[in-house]
DNA sequence: CCTGAAATCCCCCTGTA
DNA sequence: TACAGGGGGATTTCAGG
């Protein structure tokens, strides 16, 4: 938790719209010269609030037509074992995202794949032949919709 | 599916090495010029490959110390109910991804919270007034780590 | 079509007040 | 914080492959 006024507030919620916008546009919005507002930048940034920039790619138009979100239960889960997935699971190219989680699952994993069949190959081969992968349950995503975060 | 030579597929991967790479240090790397980059930067943005930059924020320095995932069944599925469903979640602020998934359930949400009672307070007076909302279940993030596509 | 080189424009970034 | 200058990237133009 960081000391932000309502322009970092307001600068952070121009970057969210167009994370490509420069100092000077955003300084435009918010009423600040363009230097003033590139050094809020940089303070956000070293400051970890802003963590960095990442380009969108489109999966799809990289012949990557599936995408599914699978919820995975360990049967064991001590330190080890939990290390132990994480790093198998980082090796698999199809993963796009890992996240650890509380709850139903303990796991839940981001997979692209080119197709139906390719995901079977990579479920059966590779995601199914985890270290201590028990239940698995899976969800195709059909679309989905970025929002803001509301600062 | 876009025709794509190994030079693009390069371009590519360090874009998502550094969201904020400049053409300059991309062609040092990929052996091209610096306006050829560009130009190729340029053609993969309009094709629609490189959908935009977005900034990554750090929730929890905003004081969002609460990720959750919910997995949501509708009651009702006709093509009206998603419809009214997803406008409706939209709405929330503290949603920040809605995915439309085929599976055991119908939606994914990602909610943002300042904690665990404010978590709380979305879940009853948002999320389940949300129309047609059936079963829902929730995994409480603890980290995620994000992954390149292999292209 | 592609490229590289050069030239121009304009913004970033920094020093300074 | 704003202002001003140098440096460098973005963008266009041009010529060659």
């Amino acid at each position: 938790m960081i000391a932000l006024d309502d322009i970092d507030r307001a600068i952070l919620r121009g970057l969210q719209h167009n994370g490509a916008a420069r100092a000077s546009d955003l300084g435009k919005k918010v009423g600040l010269s363009q230097p003033a507002t590139w050094r809020r930048i940089k303070r956000l940034e070293e400051g970890g609030v802003l963590r960095g920039r990442r380009v969108v790619l489109d999966a799809k138009k990289l012949g990557f037509d599936v995408t599914v979100f699978l919820g995975i239960k360990l049967a064991t889960k001590g330190r080890v074992a939990l290390e132990d997935f994480e790093r198998a699971a980082a090796a698999i190219p199809e993963v796009q995202l890992i996240q650890h989680v509380l709850g139903l699952y303990d796991y839940r994993l981001k997979v692209v794949a080119r197709d139906i069949s390719d995901f079977e190959r990579v479920l059966r081969r590779r995601v199914m032949t985890l270290p201590g992968v028990g239940d698995v349950e899976a969800n195709v995503l059909l679309s989905d919709e970025h929002r803001k975060l509301a600062i």
